[in-house]
DNA sequence: TGTACATCAGTGAACGCGCGTTCACTGATGTAC
DNA sequence: TGTACATCAGTGAACGCGCGTTCACTGATGTAC
């Protein structure tokens, strides 16, 4: 199958190139080239540099939001309120289960991705993700707010957002982070650790209660 | 004073072109038409593109790194221990302080170009940065540790990126996240109170000890 | 004081380059009769 | 079964465009004698 091996060589190259230098960075012909395929194929299967990018995002964000779905549904099924801490773990590993455990670096270099969407001027970008996963996301913050009956909207909007920067920014610098530390441990067991403080540093964090 | 007045205009208009579009995404074209400048005076003034950059950065950090140096002299004078409140609220005292109280907006778009210079590939400009102001920032990370005597060194490693990946991402996109909100209270007062609630939450997070 | 020269901010037009995209084309495979 | 045609993945070369940079030049100001 031709197609789905050009298809596929293009996303691959493409995902790993614009997380290591960004979007407008990157150029076709380092794709096409890296992929070993040629540079019209691009806009062939895709219709432009931009229509490649959104490709990029789905095929990663797809089978996240299902899992992320279907975790809360079984979640959900049995009635219980679900603890703050509940939902920070069910987040964790609706990501990393999404694209099997083993495969954490794609995760990781994946975050980059992300922080990368949010920062670089891809407002198409954004609108489309909106649309495609903005459901999924409001399922999730709204179960935040039973699980942090102590908080005002206002505290629960200002550190779900402080709690997604601290995640994007650190995950995707993971790399550059982890080489500063001298840490001997395994590179699976590192990054276990280092996601295991997120957690912890996140739960602390969206607890606090200001008085303005 | 001709040549002040080109020079600043450059500075000023590829200050907010940057902030708002990144780098890559910011012609020279853009910037000199928005500073009513000739094109090719950015050329004779800062010999290329990439020191244009490193000068916008250098105009903001500079006063801002000499207020951060007074205010630890101040503070270490008198020879008392400086807890980690102390060392947060001194920091973002600094920082606010530098370019004037009734600056705010502007502090707030830099902290945008902040992020991207994290997140956008631009080698050049992270290595110029540690050279230049390298030895305040650790100076400034030193004096957290005595601060948190219940951490390990990974603790502190870990918990201060996660803060600062909480800080540069949610002001970074501060005007989009503000706007999100229905809030009616002045505008001063608003980012005010968001740095106040950030102040808190990263407090809370940094003391967070987790046993792996 | 006047003249000759040096310095320097700023300019207008052009340079070559790499970019995303387009287009006419090939060749293999599938389909209709 | 054989022939004619349609479909579609993939290709090679070229397109126009916007980019950062360069260069010869102008004109104002300062300096030496």
């Amino acid at each position: 199958m031709a197609q789905k091996d050009t298809v596929d060589r293009i996303l691959d190259a493409a995902e790993a190139l614009f997380a290591e230098r960004g979007f407008a960075e990157t150029s076709l012909r380092t794709i096409t080239s890296t992929a070993n395929v040629n540079l019209a194929a691009v806009n062939y299967h895709f219709g432009s540099k931009k229509s490649l990018i959104q490709a990029v995002f789905v095929r990663f964000l797809e089978p996240l939001a299902d899992s992320l779905s279907d975790r809360l549904d079984a979640a959900q099924a049995d009635g219980q309120e679900l603890s703050l801490d509940d939902l920070l773990s069910l987040l964790a590993s609706a990501i990393l289960s999404a694209h099997g455990e083993d495969d954490v670096n794609r995760t990781a270099s994946f975050m980059r991705l992300l922080g990368l969407a949010y920062t670089q001027s891809q407002g198409h970008l954004r609108d489309y993700l909106r649309d495609r996963y903005g459901s999924v996301s409001t399922r999730y913050v709204d179960l935040l707010r039973p699980a942090c009956p102590q908080l005002e909207d206002t505290d629960l909007f200002w550190n779900t957002h402080f709690a997604l920067g601290a995640a994007v920014f650190s995950l995707s610098n993971y790399g550059a982070l982890d080489a500063m530390l001298k840490d001997d441990s395994g590179q699976e067991s590192r990054i276990m650790n280092v996601i295991k403080r997120l957690l912890a540093f996140i739960s602390a964090g969206v607890q606090v209660s200001v008085k303005v």
